[in-house]
DNA sequence: GTTTGACCAAAAAAACGATTTCGGTCATAC
DNA sequence: GTATGACCGAAATCGTTTTTTTGGTCAAAC
C-alpha cells in the first residue's frame, strides 16, 4: 500500500467536501442528496456506493471533522515547543476548532445547520457525549501535575465547557462588528485557564504534551467505535 | 407620598407577576392576555389601563426584570465588605442572574421564552445593546485601577460575555445531572478572572464599588430613557 | 466491473377554505 | 370615575386535498 489515495478514497473526499460546503451554507435538512452529487461531479448512484443512506454520509462527514480537528490539535501542540501548559493547549484547541465552521455548528448544537439531525434517536452526539472525555481530560491533567489538584475536575471541566460553548455561540448574539479578533480573545482566554489553574510549584510542559497524545489515542478509538456502530 | 404602593401599583404588580410566571413557562406567543389577566385575578380590560399593548406590556416587564437584577445585584455589592474586586462582583452578578429565570432567557435570547418578540423590529434589546454598557464598565474599572490596564477593554468585556454566555445557555446544552453547583461554578469562574486581570499593585475595593455605584446609576437612566421611548 | 439517471413510494410542501383563537375596543354596569 | 366582558376584525390554526420534492433503487449503458 502507498500513501497514494485510491480513486475511490479521492472521490469520497470530494462528495463530503461538497457535503459539507452545502451542508453548513443551508443546513442538513435542505441539502438534498442530489446537490451533493453535483457540487462533487458525481450522479447521485455513485454516492450510495460510498454511503447507505443521507444519514450515514452525514455522520460520516461529522466523524472526519472530528478526526480532522483533533488531529489540528495535536500537531498545533506538538509543533509548539512553548506548548505544554494548561493554557496553550486550550488555545490550540479553540483555534482548531474556530478554523471549521462546521466544527463550530457541532459544538454549540447550531439547529440551523444540524437540522433534523439534531433530535434523531440515537445520533452520534448522545453517543459521543455519553463518554464524558472533558472531564477526563481535566483529570488527567491533574495528575500529571499540569492541573491545580485542590479544585474538582468536574467543576473545572464544566467551567471550560461554559467557556467553549460561548465562545462557539457568541456569533449567534453579537454582531461581526462588535467581535475583537479571535487571536486576542483566545489569548486572553489561555492567561486566565494559566493563572488561575496552573499549580504554584510550575509544571512540566513535556508531561502535558504527553497526556494530549494519549488523550487523542483515546480519542481516536472512540471515534473507530462511533464508526463501526454506525455500520451495522 | 407615603412608602406604601398605591392600589394601582399593587395591581400592575400583580399582572406583571403572573405575566413573567407563565410567560418564563409557556413562551411569549403561547400566553395570552386572557391568561395573563385570570391569572392576576383581573380583567381582559383592567389590563390596558395599564398597558397599551401585549408588546408593552412585555417590555415594561423586562425594564422591571433589569431594574430588579441590577438592584439586587448592587445590593450584594453593598452587603458584602469584601467585595470589590472584580471576580467578586463578577460573581454577584452570575449569581443576581441566576436568580432570574427569566432574565436568564433574556441574555441567552431563548426563542422558546421571548418568541416572535425576539425578531420584532426595533425591540428593546437591539436598542439596549447599542449602548455599549459592558465596554463602558471595563473601562471604568481600568481607570479606577480595578482592572489591567494592558489588556484593550474591548477584549476583556468581550471574553466576560463570552463567559456570561455560556453560563446562562450551558443548560440548553448538558443534562442538569451533570451540571456542578452554580455555586461552585461561579467560584471558580471569579477566581479565573481576579487571577488574570487584577493589576499586580492590588486594589482599592472601595473604588471598585464606587464604579459600580456610578454605573447602576448609568444603567437606571438607560432604562428611563428605553422606558420613555416605550411609550410614544 | 462501474457508473448512471430514469423511476418509485413516501414524505414534505403548498393550496385552500373552514374554524378557532387572540389582541384590542367600548358600551354598559357598578 | 373605574372596571368589566361581550364583541369585532385580523390572524393563526386546523383539516383536507393536491402537488412537488426527495431519499433510495436498479435495469440499462458504459
Amino acid at each position: 500500500m502507498s500513501n497514494s489515495e485510491t480513486k475511490e478514497q479521492r472521490r469520497e473526499k470530494r462528495i463530503l467536501d461538497a457535503a459539507s460546503e452545502l451542508i453548513v451554507r443551508f443546513g442538513y435538512d435542505k441539502t438534498t442528496v442530489r446537490e451533493i452529487a453535483d457540487a462533487a461531479g458525481v450522479s447521485k448512484g455513485a454516492i450510495y456506493l460510498h454511503f447507505d443512506s443521507k444519514r450515514e454520509l452525514f455522520e460520516g462527514l461529522l466523524l472526519r471533522e472530528f478526526r480532522l480537528v483533533s488531529r489540528a490539535w495535536l500537531d498545533s501542540v506538538e509543533a509548539d515547543k512553548e506548548a505544554g501548559s494548561l493554557g496553550s493547549m486550550y488555545r490550540a484547541i479553540l483555534s482548531a476548532q474556530h478554523e471549521s465552521e462546521l466544527m463550530m455548528a457541532i459544538y454549540r448544537q447550531d439547529p440551523k445547520v444540524l437540522g433534523s439531525y439534531l433530535h434523531a434517536e440515537d445520533n452520534i452526539f448522545e453517543r459521543a457525549y455519553s463518554q464524558s472525555v472533558h472531564v477526563r481530560f481535566v483529570e488527567q491533567m491533574q495528575a500529571a501535575g499540569v492541573i491545580r489538584q485542590d479544585i474538582d475536575a468536574q467543576v473545572i471541566s464544566h467551567v471550560m465547557d461554559i467557556v467553549d460553548y460561548g465562545f462557539v455561540s457568541i456569533g449567534e448574539l453579537k454582531e461581526p462588528e462588535q467581535i475583537p479578533s479571535h487571536e486576542e480573545t483566545i489569548e486572553l482566554i489561555g492567561q486566565m485557564l494559566d493563572r488561575a489553574l496552573t499549580p504554584a510549584e510550575g509544571v512540566d510542559r513535556e508531561k502535558g504534551r504527553a497526556v494530549i497524545r494519549r488523550l487523542i489515542d483515546e480519542y481516536d478509538e472512540i471515534l473507530a467505535q462511533l464508526m463501526g456502530q454506525g455500520d451495522e
